[in-house]
RNA sequence: CGGGGAGUAGCGCAGUCCGGCAGCGCACAGCGUUUGGGACGCUGGGGUCGUAGGUUCAAAUCCUAUCUCCCCGACCA
């Protein structure tokens, strides 16, 4: 491509609402162009990016026998219904009537669409297991889009779906594609970590996230980096200090005017933090057991004072579909008092209306809590639960943080923050059983087939990789998605036809070899093109100018490193293909094989 | 949805407080001089000042409503 003809611009300056590097820098090299709030256009260097990151998807799930298909984006509300999920998800699902005001919505992604195939398809034992894969379109109508490409409404996403006739058959393939997504990434030159997550609204039995660190991640990862165990922190579990054995004193009522907060309450005692109750009063959305229909749900979710709620581990432990803090006439409409809040004396009719009173494992084991009275200015020292209060459930509630011990091995917990580019899920039945995906199995026995759901964004890592690799003249691309992998800097102008004529056969030679390269001939002065070349990001330099031809030689340089030195035209094309075979050499380095155990 | 900020030429911004010809830099077009790390001079094109309504002799500027975008939070695969 001549870069006289080429359809970009690049800027100097970022557009304002750009904050990370990885939107200024892809907006400064004129790849993308913002049209609504998270909602994008490719030009031709991006769109080359995004290809040969979905050449690469595709080479690695064909690899594990993956088979790519093209389902909708426009999908029938009825698929949706039939898994619950049309009512369970909420204004992230855009919808839409059709001419004759059927639902349609846009497929936020395609487990529904997926097993419906699958049951059209498949009636035997023999024709499992296998997986479809495509790379297509989501939209998700995102309440905050953000970060440019990071988090946006409208995006490309590569899922896979794997069906298998029972879990063992998921429970093998799993490992593989865990094992593919590393070498993806990897390829992609993306440092990535896999962390056990939460299933959220796909459902589930197991999941894992593959995670970029970085600073602009909206994800909190825990980290043990002694025995290597990470999770996100909405699942992340950790080894809670043991509790005081003291036997349980009376009860007793003590003034705390004021302290409606724990470390006030703390020091108007002069106790420790540990030493109190936290009460955390939500509303709950939940389904009624009866009825099936939603309903909301006083929930006083209690965990020791110097800890922090894990709301995805209560909404886990209650089944809640979502989770609101309560108002305070809500507060007070169970009996309780904001501020000075505890389960002692609520109302608690019989017939379970009430409210539901979830309490975090070491607030049951530990003995003689300052909890509240449920009255202004009241709080109760030496609270027992049991005796002071019945739990309707005592499980783990508590966000794992920093400094705490490492549920594996004792060691010091550290958090980071990251960026989710894929996941891997094993879904079960969920899906096949809603959509009546089944097979007859050898004994004439219809079953349900297993599925595992696997998805990677692209945009996203796209961006993920621009964050790792920039420096402040613009993007380092690794060789494997740069949207060139080679550009010729032409020096030529009218004085020096002869440079005009060098630059012209080299660019035919390397074009004629095969190499994938760009030709600035552009009628810029020099610096103008070595800065656009080193935004552009491009890895390898070619220099062509009346210096170097003088001796016979083009000057390359490494948009990496800055590595640079002097290639004869006689080898030229030679050397500039074992530049690019060394690019990749160093990127396939990187790829191992990864074992599910460690994550 | 809550809090904060911003909408003026393709991009970055000034002008708004205190109403009076819509500006600057970059980019773009033409001519000339330049020509190995974002050149210089001259000339030129380009703006419903987010939108709608109001006040006023006069509105980018004041008032009201509304839309959009960005950041933090809530939410989220």
């Amino acid at each position: 491509m001549r870069m006289s003809r080429l359809f970009f611009q690049t800027f100097r300056e970022a557009p304002a609402e750009a904050e990370i590097a990885g939107h200024r820098l892809m907006l400064r090299a004129g790849m993308i162009q913002p049209i609504a709030a998270g909602i994008f256009d490719f030009l031709p260097l991006g769109l080359r990016v995004k290809h040969k990151v979905e050449a690469i998807m595709r080479q690695e799930m064909d690899a594990i026998e993956g088979q790519e298909v093209a389902l909708p984006l426009v999908h029938p509300a009825e698929l949706w219904q039939r898994t619950g999920r049309w009512q369970e998800i909420g204004s992230d699902m855009a919808r839409l009537k059709d001419r004759n005001g059927r639902d349609y919505c846009l497929g936020m992604t395609h487990e529904e669409v997926m097993a419906d195939l699958a049951s059209a398809v498949v009636s035997s034992y023999r024709q499992l297991p296998f997986m479809l894969y495509q790379i297509q379109t989501k939209f998700r109508d995102e309440p905050r889009p953000r970060a440019g490409m990071i988090r946006v409404r409208e995006f490309t996403m590569k899922d896979a779906y794997s069906f298998d006739r029972d879990f063992a058959g998921l429970d093998a393939f799993y490992p593989r594609v865990y094992q593919s997504y590393f070498n993806i990434f990897r390829r992609c030159g993306l440092d990535v970590i896999a962390v056990e997550s939460d299933t959220g609204m796909m459902g589930g039995t197991m999941a894992h996230e593959f995670m970029a660190l970085t600073p602009v991640g909206e994800d909190t990862l825990i980290i043990c980096d002694e025995c290597g165990y990470r999770a996100n922190r909405q699942v992340a579990v950790f080894r809670k200090p043991e509790a005081d054995a003291a036997a349980p004193l009376p009860r007793e009522e003590v003034h705390t005017p004021g302290t409606t907060t724990i470390q006030a309450l703390a020091e108007y005692l002069g106790i420790s933090q540990a030493q109190t109750a936290k009460a955390v009063f939500l509303m709950a959305e939940v389904q009624d057991e009866q009825s099936g229909a939603a309903r909301e749900q006083f929930v006083f979710a209690v965990v020791r004072g110097d800890m922090e709620l894990n709301e995805t581990k209560l909404t886990n432990a209650i089944k809640a579909r979502r989770l609101r803090p309560a108002t305070p006439e809500e507060i007070r409409a169970v009996g309780a008092e904001p501020g000075f809040g505890s389960p002692i004396g609520l109302e608690r009719p019989a017939n379970g209306n009430g409210a539901w009173v979830i309490v975090d494992e070491l607030v049951a084991a530990s003995p003689n809590l300052v909890a509240g009275a449920n009255k202004a200015d009241y709080h109760y020292k030496n609270v027992n639960v049991g005796r002071d209060f019945e739990a309707d459930q005592v499980v783990d509630l508590t966000a794992a943080a920093e400094g705490q011990a490492c549920v594996r091995c004792g060691g010091t917990l550290a958090a980071v923050r990251g960026v989710e580019v894929g996941n891997i899920f094993k879904l079960g039945t969920k899906y096949s059983e809603a959509m009546g995906a089944t097979y007859l199995d050898e004994e004439g026995n219809s079953r349900p087939i297993i599925m595992g759901c696997y998805g990677i964004g692209t945009g996203r890592l796209m961006a993920c990789v621009i964050e790792h690799h920039n420096d402040e003249h613009g993007i380092q691309w690794p060789i494997s998605i740069a949207p060139y992998q080679v550009i010729i800097v032409s020096l030529a102008n009218e004085k020096n036809p002869e440079v005009t004529q060098a630059v012209e056969d080299i660019y035919a030679d390397l074009l004629a070899a095969g190499v994938d390269v760009l030709l600035d001939d552009r009628a810029e002065r020099a610096g103008v093109k070595f800065n656009d070349a080193d935004l552009l990001g491009i890895p390898i330099r070619l220099t062509v100018g009346g210096k170097g031809l003088k001796n016979g030689v083009v000057e390359y340089k490494l948009r990496r490193n800055g590595e640079d030195g002097e290639l004869p035209l006689a080898t030229l094309t030679q050397d500039v293909q074992a530049l690019v075979q060394a690019e990749f050499a160093r990127l396939d380095a990187t790829l191992v094989a990864e074992s599910l155990e460690a994550a």
